[in-house]
DNA sequence: AGCAGACAAAAAATACCATTTTTGTTTGTT
DNA sequence: AACAAACAAAAATGGTATTTTTTGTCTGCT
């Protein structure tokens, strides 16, 4: 026996996914486990379950199953060779859509669209566009008086 | 003379935006610049250029200028008073959305609602929830086989 | 226990239309 | 140069109806 890989019953007490989900995530492609028994019983994995965790996370964010169906794929796309450590990445998601942040840049899981934009780089940016600069307030999109200002105007 | 500030054509040159855009912003209230010149021209400051700048960076990546006007209403009530420091935020913005980053923590800058989740932590979550622990792949979504084994207990 | 199938309810996505917002362009004024 | 006003085109939004996806519940099977 000693069969590895978790069961069905299991995953669903540590998940809280409904046997149900489990099911049809199977039967459509989402999450299908490797491993059978030999009565052709499912057994999930460990990766199957940071699966399964990560998906429920995302559920309780209020991030629909389509959106994480179209996410796994484009993701597989844009990350194919596992040559980032799953400790180095984050996910970020609200109900419209899951980012994933790699160390100092941010994308769209499902467009994998790209687009960070650090505050501070603007303020170098924009400074240095022209020669005139008059360190003045450095609010994000309040121009109102509250100043504290820094020595220089940038770094 | 010596008028402190950027003149219309500055700014337009340095954001690219129409000078219809401007003005159309100043008479709805998007960004109107405190300065006037004595004939009534505008003169915008290095602060109202970087609420410019910041706004032309999100147009280019898709946002509405209308989620641009709500989020710059919200943000002002979630950060009312500068205690944030401009260079500890970053500002990732998809056409959907503009969330707003935080040392950990991230939130969307219209709704406020606040939602981060590392994976990372789901590692070590799943890993204790059961005692069961067999450190397989770090993939995120795959569950392919690929390489980097760490100190494998398994297969 | 685990699975599959069938039915219906709930949730989500899609399509379409009416309305509003935003922008370009032109004209004229200071 | 900067601005305002006016017209039209383009973009975005809101709302509603329609369709698809997802889930719960039930039944039966191994």
């Amino acid at each position: 026996m000693s069969e590895t890989g978790y069961t069905c019953q299991q995953v669903m007490h540590i998940t809280r996914l409904s046997q149900r989900q489990l099911g049809y995530w199977r039967k459509t492609g989402l999450i299908i486990p490797k491993q059978r028994t030999s009565g052709g019983h499912a057994r999930y994995s460990f990766a199957d379950l940071l699966i399964l965790k990560t998906a429920r996370k995302l559920i309780d964010a209020g991030v629909s199953v389509q959106r994480i169906r179209k996410s796994i794929t484009s993701l597989t796309d844009f990350l194919p060779s596992c040559n980032i450590p799953l400790t180095e990445l984050s996910l970020v998601a609200t109900g419209d859509m899951i980012l994933v942040l790699h160390r100092k840049t941010a994308f769209e899981a499902l467009t994998g669209q790209e687009w960070i934009y650090s505050v501070a780089e603007l303020e170098r940016e924009a400074a240095t566009s022209r020669g005139i600069v008059e360190p003045e307030q450095k609010e994000l999109f309040t121009t109102s008086e509250n100043t504290h200002k820094n020595t220089a105007v940038n770094q």
